[in-house]
DNA sequence: CACAGCGGGTTGTGATTCCAAACCCACTCG
DNA sequence: CGAGTGGGTTTGGAATCACAACCCGCTGTG
């Protein structure tokens, strides 16, 4: 379930989050897997479509490649050619891209440049339900069951443990 | 409903998600509003459970306040000490840090670092249902309404609409 | 008082990354 | 032949990042 690269020991506090971030957190990485799931697959698109320099987007599809986020398809040899697809990792960040615009369309700008339309019909409104208890999800009610050995939601505890 | 310093036109296509990248895409911004988020207020612990280098994360707390994400108070005047807190805003960005870790901890580690119980008795296991057909959302159900002129999910149309 | 320690930064110095624009190469079209 | 397109690479300079050291105002402690 994890892409061909496993992220390293991160500094700070153990968090999917940040290996997350590790990812795809650097500049015009998830703009990039936004155009493509819009369907636009060529690098021209994506460098005119995203606005990211064309090294800095070269950059990043490899390095998405090689997280195995997005998979390049040769569709002509002579002169090669490539189409990026996404992997089922990168169509799962489309949940994390809603969650951006959503927060964008509140927050950032005036009026919502992009509406999604759920089956053709109406605006997507998205609410967060718990599959397990079937309420809603509120912030209030979450509370942190921390795993990782020597931390606790303040920080890190004593030293190392007893190996 | 926007923070005080609005995005400015960005390139590429007009879409939140890049609005919201260009506030909190830097790097550690959503680190430590997850830190915030867990209850850490200062800027040391902040620092430790980030991981981040005490200069970035000056800065970062400093841009973050100017766009209306971080508020810093006062607990003590001389010396001057200073706590973070979220605005509304901020603590908006819990569903975004929330896509993250789900996205994580299914792709870039092995077992889950934190867990989040929902209402302290069963890991939460969250699903979008549209809160207006009341169903599921899926992605194959969503289409793009695209509201800029002169776009198209293709990318960008002729020259400028005519003024 | 001297000295240690903590909280909250600031400064300095390099390494990376980022950007814009130019360039290049293989091909296609007129 | 020349212009245009797709997919980059190169270049030179700006911005960001990282790490460590330093500083300042306090609060102990002896």
């Amino acid at each position: 379930m994890s892409p061909t690269t496993p992220v390293p020991p991160l500094p700070g506090r153990p968090c999917s989050a940040a290996a997350a971030l590790h990812v795809v957190g650097e500049k015009w990485a998830l703009l990039a897997v936004r155009e493509i799931l819009y369907g636009n697959r060529r690098f021209d698109a994506l460098a005119r479509n995203t606005g990211a320099p064309r090294d800095r987007l070269t950059a990043r599809l490899r390095a998405l490649e090689e997280a195995g986020i997005v998979e390049r398809r040769a569709y002509s040899e002579r002169p090669p050619r490539y189409e990026y697809h996404l992997t089922e990792a990168g169509r799962d960040l489309a949940p994390v891209i809603r969650a951006l615009v959503a927060w964008g369309d509140k927050w950032a700008v005036e009026e919502p440049p992009v509406v999604l339309r759920h089956r053709g019909d109406h605006p997507v409104d998205a609410v967060e339900y718990c599959r397990t208890c079937g309420d809603e999800v509120h912030d209030r009610d979450l509370a942190l069951d921390i795993r990782s050995e020597g931390w606790t939601p303040a920080g890190r505890t004593g030293a190392t443990p007893p190996g």
